[in-house]
DNA sequence: CCATAATGAATGACCGTTCATTCATAGACC
DNA sequence: GGTCTATGAATGAACGGTCATTCATTATGG
């Protein structure tokens, strides 16, 4: 195995045992077990646990940016936009259900909220592709006008959650209840 | 100290530590310490320590709910029971950062899970106000033919999102805002 | 004086992390 | 080419620390 195989047979062993039973219960034995590697081994590829735990978020962060950049187009109308975005994220969500796991323990642990607070600090123009957009809605009158974390919260809240009812087996999505909830979003959003 | 006080001496420590640090990082030594008692005695109120999270949990469920029925009346129009209902849950979670702490955190690990697959397999008739408000709904043609958990998510998805930032300190919540959220809420739920 | 409640040191399990040791590999030298 | 040596990646037993839980002992109050 190379050296970078055995890098990403860490964080995807971390994924695996983080997203089936919680950061706790996620110990360094069984990560190193299922990676095939030995513990120690860990540690030359990260500082410490939480610099690995950190690492895979980030990655996972920049899959899923990727996906949802995926077949979206500018100079479509904003409607279509918003209800593109919000749907591929929900998309990927279910059909990556340990990366949506892992992704919602991350952001409801302290990492998470450091995470966010570091984030918030740090940005100042370039904000992502979401906020491109909702500060465009904004100023177009086109959504509420409302302060911009409320409108994500408004946009995503239902999706995450949603994510979690399917994902739990609570509720069986199919493309056309998604195409309706992407579209339930935007009427929140909506002007 | 009576018997019921030291109790909830017991609780109210472990909720105030496990808003302020987690699950992970809420020790009994800690939660003892808080309380006013000894390690040992912890155990004489409580089978272990996942018996009195549990408690806890059902403890705060129970506030909420009265916190919701107050100021409910049936015989108003069902927009404004839906707005009513809303807006008084994340009154509750912004005026009450500690309980909505514990409670998200409670959700977002082994023990919410477990709680809900236990909640969903027993339910059955009696299954809480909103439920109720939602099937009349659906029923009534007022709001959208979907699955009875998708409605939940649109509606409490964005709420829950919402007391979090606000409790995280990243938007500041007044009375406007909460009235705009919890109408943005029904505008994503009406047909 | 006794039953019951409370105590907190002791226990054992398990955690993240370390580090002395092993070992496969590759360059150096003849 | 064959032998020796240097390297550093990988190992996993061991360590210090923390946790939930127990239980022999002490305190309480009726």
């Amino acid at each position: 195995m190379s050296k970078e195989d055995k890098r990403e047979a860490i964080l995807q062993a971390t994924l695996e045992l983080v997203a089936k039973h919680g950061f706790h219960d996620a110990p360094c034995s069984l990560i190193a077990e299922r990676a095939g590697v030995a513990a120690g081994t860990i540690y030359r590829y990260f500082e410490n646990k939480d610099v690995l735990i950190n690492e895979l978020y980030l990655d996972l962060e920049t899959r899923i940016n990727a996906a949802l950049l995926e077949g979206y187009t500018i100079d479509k109308p904003f409607r279509e936009r918003f209800i593109h975005l919000v749907s591929s994220l929900l998309r990927f969500f279910i059909s990556n259900p340990r990366e949506f796991k892992y992704v919602e323990q991350f952001h409801n642990s302290p990492y998470g909220v450091a995470f966010r607070r570091d984030r918030l600090l740090g940005q100042h123009e370039d904000c992502g592709i979401y906020c491109e957009l909702f500060k465009q809605g904004v100023t177009q009158q086109v959504i509420k006008d409302l302060p911009l974390p409320l409108l994500f919260d408004l946009a995503f809240g239902p999706i995450v959650s949603v994510a979690r009812n399917h994902i739990l087996g609570f509720v069986l999505l199919d493309d056309a209840l998604i195409q309706r909830i992407a579209e339930a979003c935007w009427d929140s959003l909506k002007r």
